[in-house]
DNA sequence: AATCTTTCCTGCCGGC
DNA sequence: TGCCGGCAGGAAAGAT
């Protein structure tokens, strides 16, 4: 499942090999992602030179000078590179063919991901307008996540996982970096300390920076006939370690429920 | 067969 | 009153 760190991944991964070539053809297999992929897509990518990419929150913004073409990989999308003409899988659904014998391939087999076109500026989509802090840039700290905080009763890994406060941070991060900030799921996001805030940005960001860190070195894979993205596997503090010891204090990893999502955490390490 | 995954959308609630 | 933000719950598809 991608979060944020496959994400930003993909973009490294894919931005050297694409930046600056033009697209020659679009086939849409299987229109119906998430929204269906607009019928005029084809006209809208034709022609049109692939400047940059770039990533908000776990949106991937194709810049193609007049618009730009957005991706999100959903629950199980890919972007895949390969020669022109590999034959087409199951859930192989759009095909965008690059001058030079090149086609990246977007794959999702449950179909929650998206591919949008988007007018400039990309900023002012409904999809975008909203969106929270990164939580790598500079303004992302502690103090910044309180203000947003104050007053609420919502719990903090809640919080943590709304895309209007902070984008990126999925089920999984939001259970590692509660663990590593030594904060209890389920506190309320407006009774939390501005000096546990502090440790929990700083939380957030590490773990992201790590993970992508560890995606970077698989870079190689993403490049190779494979065609596989940077996905990687983490070793997780919390995460799916239900009943395993706490890799600090051994105490047995608990789960709950939060919001329809599972939570992972250290009874005794997270207060 | 229920569970798990992302995140947008709908609708309820209370405050002003 | 009507509007707003906060919040809970539902929905989508497919693998296991």
């Amino acid at each position: 499942m991608p979060e944020l760190p496959e994400v930003e991944t993909t973009r490294r991964g894919l931005l050297p090999r694409v930046a600056g070539r033009r697209i020659r053809s679009i086939a849409v297999r299987n229109g119906s992602l998430r929204w269906p992929v607009p019928a005029d897509i084809a006209k809208r990518l034709s022609g049109e030179t692939i400047r940059d990419i770039r990533r908000r929150a776990k949106y991937l913004l194709f810049d193609l000078g007049k618009g730009h073409l957005l991706v999100h990989l959903g629950m199980s999308g890919r972007l895949t590179l390969l020669p022109a003409g590999t034959p087409a899988r199951k859930h192989d659904h759009v095909d965008i063919e690059l001058e030079g014998g090149t086609l990246l391939r977007f794959t999702d087999p449950r179909r929650f991901g998206a591919m949008l076109w988007l007018e400039s500026p990309a900023e002012s989509h409904a999809l975008l307008k909203d969106l929270g802090m990164e939580p790598l840039d500079a303004a992302f700290t502690g103090q910044a996540l309180r203000a947003r905080a104050k007053g609420r009763s919502v719990s903090i890994k809640q919080f943590l996982m709304n895309g209007r406060i902070v984008t990126g941070v999925g089920n999984i991060y939001a259970s590692e970096a509660l663990f590593h900030a030594g904060i209890a799921p389920g506190r309320s996001a407006g009774r939390v300390s501005a000096a546990r805030y502090d440790r929990l940005a700083e939380a957030v960001r590490r773990t992201l920076a790590r993970a992508i860190a560890a995606g970077g070195s698989t870079l190689r894979d993403f490049a190779s006939a494979e065609g596989r993205p940077g996905y990687f596997q983490q070793r997780h503090a919390v995460y799916k370690r239900e009943g395993k010891p706490c890799r600090v204090c051994k105490t047995p990893i608990r789960a709950l429920r939060q919001g329809q999502r599972s939570t992972f955490f250290c009874p005794r390490c997270q207060k």
